[in-house]
Parts: C-alpha cells; structure tokens; sequence
DNA sequence: CATTTGATTTATAACGTTGTAACAACGTTG
DNA sequence: CAACGTTGTTACAACGTTATAAATCAAATG
C-alpha cells in the first residue's frame, strides 16, 4: 500500500511533526498556523515552508476541542427547497465574514428535523440557524434552553422564549405584489395559499387586507395551495375548471407559480396576457431566462446576515434584549409575467 | 442571564459530570455511552437515567479525536443540482448503514470546489465524496494521495491515480432512450447535449451509437445545451426557428428537458403529441404530477450505496485492486411525454 | 482456607491543539 | 554593573473523549 502522506507512518501529519521538520516547538508551530502575534518573521517563514513540504493542515476538531469556544454555527435546511439553497450560500458568506463557520445538515424525505438537529448538537455547534422549522414551539424552546436558536422564516406567535426569529415582512410582501397587479389595473386577483406553512398565514393576511385597501373585499378569493409545483397545478386547474377565471394569481411561492405557469401554458392560456401571475421568494427559479417571473424577493442576503449577527450577538454580547423578531422588508421584483389585463 | 443547561455552571455537561451525576467512573459511563460491552445492566441504567436527567450529549469533536478513525465521510455537493440532492439524501442513509456519518460542504456561485474540499479536510473526513467535480485531474490525484477519493458521476479519461469512480453507464442510458423513442417509431431524433459537463461526452456517444444501431446515422443531430433550464430553452427556440423539425428530443439532463418541454408549451406545441421529450437523471422535478416526464433513472440510492462501499472499502479493506470503477445500469422510466410520432 | 476465575470497574495515558506562565537572550537605563 | 523591559521561545496543563491495562470483588474451585 503506498504512503498517502508526506510523513512516513501514513498518518496525516500533526503539529508536532510540523514543529520537529522546522526545528521549534509545537506552541510556537501552533502560533505561526494561527497567525498569532509574537513570532518572529524568520521562524513563520521556516515553520510555513516546513507546513508546505509536509502538507500540513491543522485539524479542526482538535483546535475547537481546545477552546471552549467552537466558532461553529449549525445550520438546518430543506434538500428541496431551492429558495433554501440561497439561503445557505448566503449563510456561508455572512458567517465567514464574521468569523465562524458553518456545519450544514439536510433534511429530506428520509431525514427528519430531529436528526437533523441531533447531528449539529453532537458536533458542538455554539449556535442552530434553522430555516423554515416544522417542529413544535415547545420542541424549538427546549432546544432554546440550551443554545442560541434562530429560526429563519418561522414565525413563532407568542414570541418564543430563547428563540430569535428573522423573516421577510410576509404581509408586506403580499401587498407589494396586490398594489402591482391593482395598478396595473387587475380587480380579480386570487392568492393561492401555502396552507399552514411558514409564513402562510401572514401572506395570506396581507393579501387580504391589501385587497380591502384598494375597496376589492368582494373580490377576495383564497384557493388552497401549497409550497410545491405540484399544488400550484393542482390549484391552477380548478382556477381553469370554473366559469369565470381571475386576471391574476399570487401564488404562495415561486415553486408553486411555477406549477401555475405551466399548467395554463398547457391549456393555451398566455401569461401574462391573459392572466398575470406573481411568486414569492425571488429563488433562482425566477430568475430563469424562459421565466422571468414577477415575484416577491426576499432578500436571502439580508436575511443570512441578520441570521448570523443575531446569533453571533447572543453568543458574543451576553444578554441581548433587543428585539427577539427582525424583519426584513421584501422588495417586489417586476419580471414578465405580470401585465394589465386585456380585457376588464 | 438565564442558565442554559442543566450543570451549573452553564457550560454544556460533559462525560465527567455524567459520571458524577451517575456516581459512577468517567471510562465507565463512555462505555455505557458507546454500547460497549462490559457494564452490568444497573450500572447501565443508572448511566442512562443520568444522561436524560443532566441532558448529557457525547461531543462528536472530542470522540473523533480521540479515536484514530474519525469514521467521517466529507461529501461534496453542488446547491444549484436538483440531482445532487437525491444523491445526499441518499448518501445520508447509505453511509449511516455503513457506520459512518457524513459531513456536506456546499458548492455554489460564491463558494469555489476548492474551499468547499478544504473545509472537509479540515475537518478530519477520511475519505471524499465528490458529486461531479469539475477540478481538474491531477488536482483529484493530489488529493487522492492523501485519502481515498470516490468520483461520482464525473468519469476520468485515463483513471486517474487512486480515484474511484462509480458513475452511471451514461451512453447505455443514451442508448435506452433511443431505442424506447424509436420502438415508438420516432426516427428524427435529437440529442440537446451538455457540452463539457461531466456524463456528456458518454451520453452523446451512446445517442450516436444507438442511432447507428437502428440505421439512423444520417438522421443524428446534436444541438449545444447545457446543464440548465435556461440552455435547454435556448435550444429549444434554435430547433423552432427550423423548418423540418425533429419528431423527438433527447435532453441532456431533466432540467434542460424542463426548459425544453416549457418553450415548447410557449409555442403551442404539444408534448407529447406532436413531438416527445426524454430527460436523463430522473430527479424529483422529473416525477412532478404536471411534468411527468420520460427520463433515464440514474438510480441515486445504488450510486450512494456504490460509492460508500467503495470509500470504506479503501479505509478498511486496506489493498482493495478490485475496479477503479463501478458503473451502475440506468434504467428508463416511461411517463407521459413520450408518444409514437403522429404523422409519419 | 488459599487461590483461581470471571465479571465489573477504575486509573492512566493518550488524541492534536491552544492558553498561560515561565524562561532565555538581548540591549537599555540609572 | 545591576535592575529592567523587550522580544522570542518553550514547558506545562487542559479541552472531552476512549483504549489499555491494571485493580477490585464475588463466587467457585482445589
């Protein structure tokens, strides 16, 4: 079996044999790897050339084993969620900028929240960033009790002991995108609703009261949706089953306006033409050159950053009593989907 | 500040308060821990009463370190690939079965292959396991000199040094495409390909070899794709704007039939009436109620299982000679977008 | 009764790293 | 020249766990 290393036992190479190929100690190997202050310029150049030859690299376990602190932020998220995706290549920024790092853990079909959560915990993360959690408020306060929690997109009613939670301003977001189709001059605008997902109820609140801001109370009409394209379709087609179809559809989020899309593509229905439809997310699926679709941006961005520096000041500023909520403000983002109605 | 635990100083409870909460030795409550043998059945108890009351977790760091074989698998994997996701999913449960665990680090946009391999080293993995790397070879092969490496999806031309690839068979896939759609009686048959990217060059063999096969030659075409919606739409429009259009299209992958199938819709022409599309991967979007579409299964869970055993087998099988490579057979899945030619 | 056996349990020493405190070597200063 | 900072370096202990070997103890044997 060939030697998979530079050292000769085939084991990955640690401090002390960096130390003894440079010729110094193994604290003073130590400060050079972490760019400490304190050695001189000769040593840190002999002891790095001496890392490059071996191939040495410190080992991270071993490093947050020693400091209490681990600078370790876990992070829960969706394998099927895309807006989840950005959400996460947008954590690994804001934590590297601010000096911690991620460990990831996926939930799926074969994979629950609790595992998920289990693993972070076993890996001594300091703080959990969960995006969009499903489990009980009890479950998350408990959780709370033991570390730092923030729970991304959730919202938590009765704000929830310990939890810190940042979202988009859902409600706001839904009356951006009413505002856009009324002044387009859209009256039969319907929303298809998330059910009892995240951030549904608050959608669904501002719909409605955007529609009684504009005098179209009578016109309100909620069809019960979902977070996939599989509901957005199965909504569309009862929309198409009925006599007297909306001009506009705001769908719960961007995977489920996607499912709206096609499904009125498919029965010849030209968007936006003859109906508009608006997303919600801004995830890459929007940003498709064939779909260019109208949606609610939700700042994935903002919300890492203010995801990481609300755990990162909990973890770092002792007792922060600010407030346990931030929200983000959505921005409309205006695509091609989305037009004045043909015919009134 | 409120206690965040259930010692009391704050600080999450390690082994040593267990064993004093359990009146009991340190070594003794690892083993009971651990499940090792040994322990009588009341000491165990009295352990395991502890651990729920003092809400004891082993530290994962610590455990690693101590123990040579840190039984950490590093896989990497790329955000924006639907089909990545089936892969970790089952990735998590195959090296679960395995006794292992898993660490992911992301790929995207912002975050290179490079950072996304060094955080897994860092972190003590012992062997990679990477979904279509785009790095090149001699980078693998570097890599490979310090731990055993598994390629997944990504073939090497000549096998690189110490690199397993376990891959689909991509050109039989091609070719069981070919033969459903001509069986079918299509014999205008395009291949959208997928230029350089990992899988490409087989598939456009296996489309070329299958055409020949069935005395097609003059009739193959390939037309510039990609990996994404966006390039399966855009060669979708190229074959619009052509007079004699193809009776059937083989995609390069199910997101670009995605693209495919959606800018066909847009032009009002019905799949798979007029013309049929296969997609290749068969991830989640291709089982979608309203896309339903014809795609070549590229079977995750034996990709996962394959590449798992392959990693342990070179961690505990020491000298494994066996193949370099382990091709999985892809099988087709037949859904609603493949139908015989209406006009001949 | 002394002694072996077997089952449990414990003491001790690591794993690779870093913080603390101590230590040399050196030139400055009174 | 003695006392004193500086600067660079090192010894030592610790982080939380586990492997090894040694110790304890009851029961069983000769």
């Amino acid at each position: 079996m060939p030697s998979r290393s530079a050292v000769p036992d085939g084991k990955r190479p640690t401090l002390s044999d960096l130390a003894a190929r440079a010729g110094v100690s193994v604290p003073l190997a130590s400060m050079v790897m972490r760019g400490a202050k304190g050695p001189s310029a000769a040593s840190r150049e002999r002891v790095l050339r001496a890392a490059q030859e071996i191939g040495y690299r410190p080992d991270s376990r071993a490093r947050l084993l020693r400091s209490s602190r681990s600078h370790l932020v876990g992070v829960q998220f969706d394998l099927r969620q895309p807006f989840h995706a950005d959400m996460v290549e947008a954590l690994y920024a804001a934590a590297g900028a601010a000096g911690y790092q991620i460990a990831l853990s996926a939930v799926a079909a074969s994979r629950s929240e609790q595992e998920a959560v289990e693993a972070l915990l076993a890996d001594r993360c300091e703080a959990l960033i969960l995006l969009s959690p499903h489990a009980p408020a009890a479950r998350l306060a408990e959780l709370a009790a033991q570390l730092p929690v923030v729970s991304v997109a959730r919202r938590l009613r009765p704000l929830t002991d310990g939890v810190d939670v940042v979202r988009a301003a859902d409600d706001e977001g839904a009356r951006q995108a009413v505002d856009h189709l009324v002044a387009l001059g859209h009256r039969d605008i319907v929303h298809i609703d998330g059910g009892r997902a995240p951030g549904a109820a608050d959608r669904r609140r501002g719909y409605k009261s955007a529609m009684k801001h504009h005098g179209l109370t009578d016109r309100v009409r909620l069809v019960p949706g979902g977070l996939t394209e599989d509901h957005g379709a199965a909504a569309a087609r009862t929309l198409l089953a009925e006599a007297a179809r909306p001009t506009a559809v705001l769908a719960f989020n961007d995977h489920c306006a996607i499912g709206v899309l096609d499904t009125f593509l498919r029965a010849r229905i030209p968007v936006p033409d003859e109906i508009s439809v608006v997303g919600f997310d801004d995830s890459h699926l929007a940003r498709l050159a064939h779909v260019q679709l109208t949606t609610v941006g939700q700042e994935a961005r903002q919300l890492a950053r203010r995801a990481v520096s609300r755990a990162v000041a909990r973890l770092e500023g002792g007792a922060v009593d600010e407030e346990r909520e931030v929200v983000v403000t959505p921005h409309l983002v205006i695509r091609s989907t989305t037009r004045a109605p043909c015919r009134s």
